[in-house]
DNA sequence: TCGTACCAATGAAACGATTCAAATATCCGC
DNA sequence: GCGGATATTTGAATCGTTTCATTGGTACGA
């Protein structure tokens, strides 16, 4: 089998120095047009392809940044994903991705595995809270933002959206549209998101003197878990039914949904109007197109990559915090009646 | 800023030779208790990590893989990426991912990356027709294995699903709960797999004599273009209803029952059966939760890089082409009625 | 005491790229 | 055709690891 050319064959197949093959990959305009030329040629002669780990170990680092998150099938991460790589390639870096499942033992088996690369830098959405082990990386040298987490300013850069201004968001947009009696569907509130976004919620109803938020805990946050609040509603009747309801996210609200335009009993947005958190692609195709709260992905992935690429050149750079506000996006499930 | 310590660190600060630091880290069997133990206490106090670089320009090879697959975001491959990733771990190897979003230039840009970083092997799903690139690949050493696609035996290893099968299974359901009247939505047939789905279906058809499919084109393979098809049944009315469904994804089939269902106009399973592909997770938390033709995705992964190890091993190994068959799950949706 | 095994530890060479000081070539004006 | 400036090319040194032939020690039997 014939090995994988080297700078060193194409600098004896072009008789040149090898310098100069590395000058023509690196610097093209200190060597001359003819000289170029006959490299260029046996570079394509021989499939001569940069061995990157010679590169790398030569420069002291990689052109790669590591990024973990919590779940790339979580359509919120594939979007943060998508535009970190986006800007990274803007710098010149490519990702390597790494996807934990919410599985602190694969958290740290790709922590080891970025360190051994020599990262660039790291994003990571983490698990539970491994600020010690980050702290140390720090202390190596590699610089890490966290993304989708508020994180202390003194230690780490981080970029995150406000939870409580998007239940503001919702809550508001149904007071708005003549809603009252509101209902918050969530949970459980030991999920920080789940949480904040009630607070949120709270804090809009407490602007309107008439209004009223009840809250409806849910087991988890998928649509059986909606369908069976949707049920419970269902079944109280129309007396006690809420005009408005906010779901803690999408699965919820579709869930909700189904139960309240399966039985026919109620008509949305007539009697309720519903609105979830997320904006999931299903969002706009369901039998009721459903209001939401949509994420600023792709800038959180963005600033995310910009943040790290700021600390990767200059190392004591002041860490940030950046906080996203996310976005109404108002369909028929909340229109007005 | 102090840099990481290098293996002759270590070696200096525990009194040994840098080959035996080597050791300990290799064949800790070659090295006695006590300098073991001095070098493992060194490796600790100097925050020691292997550098990956170093360890892989001297290896000639990474321990890695490459995956480049056409949407992270698309739950067939977030299931078979993830498989593929255990699956290497167990080989000690790391998968690098690549989403080429099915553009060809992506696509181009992540096989450069990856034969830079001298990846034992590629999986690939391609976006077009990339296998002259592929075969340029393999001559320079890189083995290659197709996912999702069936490939040619004599030049590539591949690992795909028999949608043919896939075809047969959901339609033969429907003709063993007593459909006769079957109709297939899908589009356009441009799509192998659509088309291959309907061959499928046809074939199952041709068993049963007093038995009739009807093709219904859809505009693509989404809810919104399940409901146009959904609503163009509606208007039918009764007598024109085909009593079973069989819809190429389950976003058709979940826009087919929205029409349905929310005009109150028929009853799924008791007016019509309805049966999608690939067995997405809102499949089950559909209205009436939906039945499908789920893909084996964990093994096709899993496949793909044992497949892969083989030829990485032996580099003359003969290709094979595996092509796993999906399997049926019922659920209420082809209820019996 | 010597010879033979065997076990541990050593350290130079190699992997393939980049860098940079030094050597050489080319050009210009006179 | 020359001096000096500039442009191009050279090749040894370097990065951090693994490998492996060699050396140094220790134990044992004769």
């Amino acid at each position: 089998m014939n090995r994988t050319a080297s700078i060193k064959d194409v600098a004896n197949h072009a008789s040149v120095a090898v310098g100069t093959v590395s000058n023509v990959l690196n610097y093209p305009d200190r060597v001359s047009q003819r000289t170029k030329e006959r490299v260029l040629k046996a570079i394509d002669e021989l499939g001569f392809v940069r061995n990157d780990a010679a590169r790398q170990l030569r420069a002291g680092h990689s052109r790669t940044v590591g990024l973990i998150v919590l779940d790339v099938g979580n359509p919120f991460f594939t979007s943060v994903v998508r535009a970190a790589e986006d800007a990274a390639s803007v710098h010149g870096s490519a990702v390597l991705l790494g996807d934990s499942g919410h599985d602190a033992g694969r958290e740290a088996n790709y922590i080891d595995l970025f360190q051994e690369q020599r990262v660039q830098g790291l994003l990571i959405s983490p698990v539970g809270d491994v600020t010690e082990r980050l702290d140390l990386l720090r202390e190596r040298g590699v610089p890490t933002v966290l993304v989708d987490r508020l994180a202390d300013e003194s230690r780490f850069s981080s970029v995150s959206v406000d939870d409580d201004a998007g239940g503001y968001l919702a809550a508001r947009h149904l007071l708005e549209t003549g809603r009252r009696r509101l209902a918050f569907v969530g949970g459980p509130t030991s999920i920080r998101q789940v949480s904040d976004r009630l607070q949120g919620a709270q804090r809009a109803i407490k602007e309107e003197p008439d209004a009223t938020l009840e809250v409806l805990a849910s087991e988890g946050m998928t649509v059986l878990a909606g369908r069976s609040v949707g049920n419970m509603l269902v079944e109280r009747g129309r007396e006690e039914l809420p005009d408005g309801i906010f779901c803690a996210n999408d699965l919820l609200a579709l869930g909700v949904m189904q139960s309240l335009t399966m039985t026919h009993t109620f008509r949305i947005p007539e009697d309720v109007a519903l609105i979830g958190y997320d904006d999931i692609d299903f969002a706009v195709s369901a039998v009721v197109p459903l209001s939401s709260i949509r994420q600023p992905t792709e800038a959180l992935g963005r600033t995310a990559i910009e943040l790290l690429t700021g600390e990767v050149e200059s190392q004591n750079a002041t860490h940030r915090a950046v906080v996203f506000t996310p976005e109404l996006v108002v369909r028929q499930s909340t229109g007005k009646v």
